[in-house]
DNA sequence: ACTAAATCCTAGTAATCCTATAGGATAATG
DNA sequence: CATTATCCTATAGGATTACTAGGATTTAGT
């Protein structure tokens, strides 16, 4: 299950995608319109600003944008910023990579193809659907 | 991400179905095998027993079996059984819905019809799996 | 009956993660 | 220079995770 936080900045940086190419969007505005409580909100854009996907302007009339347009912010770079990896199990995670202890050699791991699948299903709906998509 | 409880239940089930058809299979046995700390094991095992999918005989000579075929064992099952949702959202799940807190509606919501979309996907996927075809 | 082997059951615990909140520093605007 | 906004650090409290301890109970074989 994704955590709340993913959830917010995933509503949030849908709400800015809607104001693109119009002024900057306050976290006040977001958090009362999307019903996120303020002082996390602002923690979370201040994540998605340090990771490149936001801008932000200080200040009056500042607030926060998107780097680039809606149409080219893909959900893996979204979910993988906010979530971290996609897949369910590290051991098949692209970037996010790490072995697992209990498994001598994952090719023998009963699981791990079932896992693989899965991954790559999620993984071709999310590189498939942009910003754009949701608003 | 999955849990260790699920993993380790699926890597064990997984064994107990590789063994069907023969005598029961110890706890110990499993836990040597697969590199699973012998205690949580042991929890884990226990709660599939009383959710169900696996049968059990106390005493010497014997160990956990399953109650049905392996290629009956639907993947859906077994990870709601040993992980509950497995929808990313709440709000799109199908056995463990929860209305969010901060969403009005939900056709408006703008991560909603992603989710059920991944959802959809990986139910899929889930649905045409067994535990035979694990092992 | 006795013993060894196995599950059953209740509790508890340490560590980590999640969901925030507080309080001030910094910067931009008019 | 006051107001409005983000920036930054720190931390509190609760939930969850990943186990472990210790004994009760049941079964099989001798």
């Amino acid at each position: 299950m994704l955590s709340k936080k993913t959830k917010y900045g995933l509503k949030a940086l849908a709400y800015i995608a809607k104001n693109y190419s119009e002024n900057p969007v306050q976290i006040g505005v977001i958090a009362q319109q999307e019903n996120i409580p303020h002082k996390f909100l602002e923690s979370i854009l201040l994540g998605l600003k340090k990771s490149g996907l936001l801008g932000a302007r200080k200040g009056k009339g500042g607030g926060y944008y998107l780097m680039v347009k809606p149409s080219e912010i893909k959900m893996t770079d979204v979910i993988r910023t906010l979530e971290g990896p996609i897949a369910m199990l590290s051991c098949v995670s692209l970037n996010y990579y790490e072995k697992c202890d209990d498994c001598p050699n994952e090719d023998s791991c009963s699981v791990h193809k079932l896992m693989v699948q899965v991954r790559d299903n999620t993984l071709d709906i999310f590189r498939n659907t942009t910003l754009a998509d949701l608003v």
